[in-house]
DNA sequence: ATTGACTGTGGACCATGGACCACAGTTATA
DNA sequence: TATAACTGTGGTCCATGGTCCACAGTCAAT
């Protein structure tokens, strides 16, 4: 597909693509249209990597982190060892940064109820 | 205490600090000294406000939406249920990331565990 | 053949979240 | 009193992650 039928599918707009591109983190075939400037030709593959983009994104990775993410290619299944070290790092962070957002949930929600019984005790600290 | 010491204890740096009193995130008291530009006098409660900010930036929030969470100031207990509203809506954001980013450790995972056992069926794919 | 939609390239521009710098006033210490 | 260290202000600069625009080539439908 093009690159407008993939910004759509994708839901991205097709200045990011491009700038996914030229970032590396999306690598479309050269097709055979558009004579002296060809034409992009996106792949499902490289819809589930405008997924794996924006995961990343709001995960908080930098578009540069992403495409080393995206360019150790779990995908292929290629160089295993690696590839599973890699993730394995990229799993153990993620679950760091959950443990994180439940404590901050945890804040929230014990500054909730302080709020809602008035005067109770002291405001919640923040869990240093 | 003085900008040095706030940045040194908070662990942001006084650039970081400066900016954040300009975008109106900290509040720190007008001092004596300073002459004609009074230093500024930092609390222990911005002290609290520094650590909600590098979590809210973990988050992945701006500084605006930090801004807006921090003067909503669940911090004094003053008008409650506007309070109370704003931080269950806080609170729900958190949990959906959260449950965002199990999704992706889900994702991971399968990922690792379908390289390391080669070839058995096909790549998972990225929850949609 | 013309028209309109789509394409790539290149460049300008923007907001964010800072770092860094010069300058001048202030303070503390020696 | 001189000096170093700290302070605020105002400004420039930077990377990041885009948007927007003009331009020209290409394609598809009429």
């Amino acid at each position: 597909m093009m690159i407008a039928a993939f910004a759509r599918e994708s839901r991205l707009s097709v200045d990011a693509v491009r700038l996914y591109v030229r970032q590396g983190l999306l690598h479309p075939e050269v097709g055979t249209k558009g004579g002296s400037r060809p034409y992009q030709i996106f792949s499902a593959l490289d819809l589930e990597k405008a997924r794996i983009i924006r995961a990343g994104q709001a995960l908080g990775l930098s578009l540069k982190e992403i495409g080393a993410f995206i360019n150790k290619r779990a995908f292929d299944g290629k160089e295993g060892d690696v590839v599973i070290a890699f993730l394995a790092e990229q799993r153990d962070r993620l679950a760091g940064r959950i443990s994180e957002l439940e404590k901050l949930v945890s804040y929230v929600d014990a500054k909730i109820a302080w709020l809602r019984n008035p005067g109770v005790g002291p405001s919640p600290p923040y869990p240093h």
